[in-house]
DNA sequence: GGTTCAATAT
DNA sequence: AATATTGAAC
């Protein structure tokens, strides 16, 4: 089915550049690709949206900026702390100067003049910083099962400069290197929320495993988060489906993302943020509530779900006060 | 016996 | 409204 366009259509995409009248051919470039789109026109003013808007933008794209170099200040800002990916575009680039974004976190150099085929798939670096963070090295499931005939282009292999490059310390609590939540056991909640966040692993699971083989035992095998249990998974599956069978009554739509069919920004104002977009850190754990804690049930769980404690990161209960900002997911 | 799904409960 | 739990079906 579509859920792998259903993922990415929606990711919201922040694009700054000093040259107003480009900054609009990338706009509509990127609608067209169903993205959603922010423009900024200079970095002094986009820096803050990108700071209040953490989980909301999924991919930034910006000018070099040369010889200022702010595209090397979003890297380093926010790309290196807050792992939103960060695509660099410049009319041309030496291989020493793409090379040296790239190595400060650059996901991808783009030399104008973009074309639209360059932009209906940079949704990759988005997927990629959502697989790649929860797999170093071998730590993924071996064989995925086949991929699917959708299956996206290079799943999880090499790491990107990216996750490379030295994280800067966040005061964040339980916050890693990759801009990921790492811990938060502590914070008291009855129930999980699915954030974003941990709807987009989720997501890319089920992207994974393709729609006929996602299954909720086979989603928690992929998300590999601790302390997620499979009726967790099953219930928001469940959810899942319902929306998806409520927002795209109609299975049946050609292949092609781009070119051929404009989408409008409002096509998907049908569906719902939450299922569309938004993002945040990576989660990979997640606490059990209360009792679990001080018993040894908690190690019982882990075993069950059959993840050795490394490599895992925390997932944790939904609370009221989020480190990046408010969500809002209104379905 | 475990897993999934739909319904139902909180 | 969102998540958890239940119970029948597979």
């Amino acid at each position: 089915m579509d859920l792998q366009e259903l993922w990415c259509c929606g990711l919201s995409i922040l694009v700054i550049d000093n040259n107003c009248s480009y900054l609009s051919v990338m706009e509509d470039l990127l609608l067209k690709c169903s993205y959603k789109v922010t423009t900024y026109n200079n970095v002094r003013e986009a820096m803050p949206f990108i700071l209040n808007n953490l989980q909301r933008v999924d991919l930034i794209i910006s000018d070099v900026f040369f010889p200022t170099e702010d595209g090397l200040l979003i890297l380093q800002e926010v790309t290196s702390k807050f792992g939103i990916p960060t695509v660099i575009m410049a009319s041309r680039g030496d291989t020493s100067t793409v090379m040296r974004y790239v190595a400060n976190g650059a996901s991808d150099f783009l030399l104008k003049p973009v074309r639209i085929q360059e932009l209906s798939n940079i949704w990759q670096h988005v997927f990629r910083k959502q697989i790649a963070p929860s797999t170093p090295a071998g730590n993924l499931e071996q064989p995925y099962p086949p991929p699917t005939a959708m299956a996206p282009s290079t799943p999880a292999t090499s790491r990107t400069a990216a996750e490379a490059s030295a994280p800067l310390e966040s005061e964040m609590r339980d916050i890693d290197n990759n801009g990921e939540i790492t811990d938060i056991r502590d914070l008291k909640k009855s129930r999980l929320s699915w954030t974003a966040q941990l709807h987009r692993q989720f997501i890319a699971a089920v992207n994974l495993l393709g729609d006929d083989k996602a299954v909720p035992k086979k989603i928690l095998g992929i998300m590999k988060v601790k302390h997620l249990t499979r009726e967790q998974v099953a219930s928001h599956l469940q959810k899942y489906r319902m929306h998806l069978k409520k927002s795209i009554p109609t299975t049946s739509r050609d292949g092609a993302t781009l070119s051929s069919t404009p989408l409008k920004t409002q096509d998907h104002s049908s569906r719902s943020e939450y299922f569309d977009q938004e993002g945040c850190m990576e989660i990979t754990e997640y606490s059990l509530p209360k009792d679990y804690l001080s018993s040894g049930s908690e190690c019982m769980l882990e075993e069950q779900n059959d993840y050795s404690s490394e490599g895992l990161q925390d997932f944790r209960w939904g609370s009221d006060k989020q480190e990046y900002g408010p969500f809002f997911w209104n379905f």
